[in-house]
DNA sequence: ATAATTACAGAATAATCGTTCTGTATATTG
DNA sequence: CAATATACAGAACGATTATTCTGTAATTAT
């Protein structure tokens, strides 16, 4: 009948009563707190309140306050780090990527002052001492970044001088860290960027002599 | 009289009850504490059996969990932050000086497995984003250690071409910060070294030609 | 209509948190 | 000895924690 007609292009509403809030607008929400607050001071139920989502439900989908923290991480990553990487292009010379990365990095660490720094940098890596699940999570996050900067450095190889591109990745994920870090503690973008340049300016001299 | 005799070198005793534990030493054990599960998760009750400090003596001496814990700090940076700023020298070359201090960033965050990474850039940078006093601790802490960098740089400076000497301690700061990080996620002492070795490789280079 | 199903608001729970308080133990002073 | 002073063990406190449970609201299916 005409019902058909009109839902076959809409997934069917589900059977019982809809959703105030869905579950990927709360994780922003929660996201921010987790990023601005840290792990423990951000509150089962402050984080209801904020998000709006209700205790049943936020239980319900992400099975608790570390299932919702893994989630918000995910969704961190995804949103906010993914546009970072994908400064890397390869887009222009290798210059000029990394500097865009780097500008990436800073803007993202000081873009807005409730939430310095970089959530996994600054929050996932202190539960991650007494967590171990949260330490495997930080470490596959690292990971990830250095792979993607050595793969843009290997992209860029020049066969005559090649400096070891998996250190050079490792030094270059480090000082994006140290940069998101130094951000936490309140320094300005300015600030910031002078040590992303020099971030540049090093890859460039190492490359430029072997 | 003869009392005062064998008080003249002493300190004189105190009036009451001796103590159990003298802070410096409870100190210890509360720095680990803290540094290997974070602020929050390190409750009083377990630093009080942890460190065999009575409650009301903790309180007595640090009034309460917040002095303790800029107590533990102070306590890091003395006993473990400071021997590594100390190989900064100068002693040798720059580069070897260099070499040395990174060295002991990366012993410092492997040495025990119990307490990985770095207690100021893994648990002070957490609690600084939702604490105000703890985030101008920590922006203390960083800008010391950039200092002691930039003091090193200047010392071997080189008139004819010499890189900004504040944005390359800043970015050999961050390299550092980053490495502990790396440490708190599991990087072994050995990948972490290659980094290590590859900053220092850097400012060779920077400084090799300009 | 009724039944079935999902979401929700909020109470209930049990544990733990940081802090304060109370009484007792251990010392010096007179 | 008694008086005084400090430290300590542990109870007490109120607040807050993460999680579970209970009853009700809102929707679809029949």
């Amino acid at each position: 009948m005409g019902e058909n007609m009109e839902a076959r292009n809409q997934a069917p509403r589900p059977r019982g009563r809809p959703r105030g809030v869905l579950p990927q607008q709360a994780l922003d929400a929660a996201m921010r707190m987790f990023w601005a607050e840290g792990y423990d001071a951000a509150s089962i139920d402050r984080l209801c309140r904020e998000t709006g989502m209700p205790r049943a439900s936020l239980y319900q989908d992400f099975r608790g306050k570390q299932g919702l923290f893994l989630a918000a991480i995910a969704h961190y990553v995804e949103t906010r780090i993914g546009p970072v990487v994908a400064a890397l292009g390869p887009r222009g010379t290798l210059e000029e990527d990394l500097a865009a990365f780097f500008d990436a990095v800073v803007d993202l660490a000081t873009r807005d002052r409730r939430t310095p720094g970089c959530l996994v940098s600054c929050v996932l890596a202190d539960v991650a001492g007494a967590n171990d699940t949260f330490r495997q999570e930080l470490d596959r996050r690292f990971s990830a970044l250095e792979d993607a900067i050595a793969q843009r450095l290997e992209h860029a190889a020049r066969p005559d001088c090649a400096p070891d591109n998996r250190a050079l990745a490792g030094m270059l994920a480090a000082i994006a860290r140290g940069i998101m870090l130094r951000a936490r503690g309140g320094a300005s973008a300015q600030s910031l960027h002078m040590i992303a340049e020099m971030a540049v300016r090093s890859v460039v001299a190492l490359r430029s002599q072997g």
